[in-house]
Order: C-alpha cells, then sequence, then structure tokens
DNA sequence: CTCCCGATAT
DNA sequence: ATATCAGGAG
C-alpha cells in the first residue's frame, strides 16, 4: 500500500545527504522573511548593484549606491561620464575599474540593443556583458518577479556541497542539479534563506555547527 | 585556471 | 598574514 502523503517530497538525493524537506522546513521557520538585501528602485538600479556586489557584501555596496542611483538614473548617464568618474563613483566596492567597465559595456549593451531597457527573460539578461546566470536570475526574482532558474552564488554553492546535495564546484552545473531536486515554487525563497543562513550560522571560514539546527542531519557537520 | 581589488574577520 | 566577501571574463 503506496502512501504517498502530500507534502512528502520524495527526491532523488545522495546517500547520507541532508533531506531537503528538513532543509525547506528549517530555514523557512529561521527566515522568514529572507529577501534580497541590496537597495534599488528600479530594474537598471538592480542590475548595477549586483554587478557591484561581486566578491563585496551587501552592505558596502548599499553604502556606494546610495548616491550612484541619484547621480546615476538611465543607461546613459552610465556611458555619458568618463571611465574614470565612474570608477571612483565604485571604488570601495574593489574591482572597481573592471565593475566601472562592465556597467558601461552593459549600459551601453542595452542602449544600443534595447532601447536602454532592462530585459525580462533569462535568456536575453545574460547576453548582457557582465551578467551571468547568478545575476540574470537575481534580476529576474526580485525586480520582476519571475523564477527561471536557481540563483547560485558563493553562498548556495558552498551549502548545497556541504548539505550533500551535489559535489560540483562549478556553479552552473550546481544549479542544474539543484533544479532538477528542488520544486520550481521554492527556487527564489530557498536561495535567499540559503543565503541568509551561510552569511549567519554556515559561514565559509569556520561553520557555527554547533549552533546550527540542521547540524544534526547534515553530512558535513563537526561536532565540536 | 587566473585576474580583478578594497575592506573586514579570523 | 591570510581567507573571504550575494561573480564574470579571458
Amino acid at each position: 500500500m503506496e502512501d504517498k502523503s502530500q507534502d512528502t517530497v520524495t527526491f532523488a538525493l545522495p546517500e547520507g545527504a541532508l533531506p531537503i524537506q528538513i532543509v525547506l522546513d528549517e530555514l523557512k521557520s529561521l527566515y522568514p522573511h529572507a529577501r534580497y538585501d541590496l537597495d534599488f528602485s528600479t530594474p537598471l538600479d538592480l542590475l548595477v548593484a549586483t554587478l557591484l556586489a561581486a566578491q563585496c557584501t551587501d552592505e558596502r555596496v548599499n553604502a556606494v549606491t546610495k548616491d550612484l542611483f541619484q547621480k546615476y538614473r538611465r543607461a546613459e548617464d552610465y556611458v555619458a561620464v568618463s571611465q574614470e568618474e565612474l570608477e571612483q563613483d565604485v571604488r570601495p566596492t574593489g574591482f572597481y575599474r573592471q565593475k566601472a567597465k562592465q556597467i558601461r559595456a552593459a549600459c551601453q549593451y542595452l542602449i544600443t540593443n534595447l532601447n536602454g531597457e532592462v530585459p525580462r527573460t533569462l535568456a536575453e539578461l545574460v547576453k548582457i556583458p557582465g551578467v551571468g546566470r547568478k545575476t540574470a536570475n537575481v534580476i529576474l526574482g526580485s525586480a520582476f518577479g519571475v523564477t527561471e532558474g536557481f540563483i547560485v552564488d558563493t553562498h548556495v554553492g558552498r551549502l548545497v556541497k556541504r548539505f550533500g546535495w551535489t559535489q560540483q564546484s562549478d556553479a552552473v552545473k550546481a544549479e542544474r542539479e539543484l533544479m532538477r531536486l528542488i520544486p520550481q515554487q521554492e527556487w527564489l525563497g530557498l536561495a535567499h534563506r540559503i543565503i541568509y543562513h551561510g552569511r549567519a550560522v554556515c559561514v565559509a571560514r569556520s561553520p557555527r555547527c554547533a549552533q546550527c539546527t540542521l547540524a544534526v542531519s547534515c553530512p558535513s557537520a563537526t561536532n565540536r
């Protein structure tokens, strides 16, 4: 007698992995209001903020964009100033030469090909110079309320490996695995919650397993 | 794989 | 001193 109870999801996880349902339930109760923490008001703001977020904390990005978004409102504004001027405006986020160049290239692409508008599909977004799948998935989810893929950033990549959900270090390959393992309606919320947990508890350097409620079933938990 | 790069935690 | 921070390109 096969009793398929409606709330129990059966996924093909590797042996010994942290069950997906436990993570969904536990992280939902720990971080009920998990969301994207970069400040923005327009899709273009979000695109620029997310480009600046590479290898930089959200807090510092927000400190920089507070003034940046007053000064630069449209794609045209970013290409109107000199490279050097934009570099100084984004300097505290690190990688400032590359980021200024990326922002200008992305804006020039939008002006030339899309009338200065940020597109609403993953396929169109990843054509923008400097925009990979992580940035594209963030813009889709937070600016347009669309879910086409699973956000895999440094935190998601690290935690899903620790959970035993995948062995893939490559973000795009890990994303494919996650899309196969997890129901689509959970993708956006779960990604945000994993990131919160990755920042607060399951940190990169020395994870706080002693205070982690997932540790009892986590294959990577260290008891000390 | 390396490079880009400043700021902070360990 | 060194690893790491909501990455992506060459």
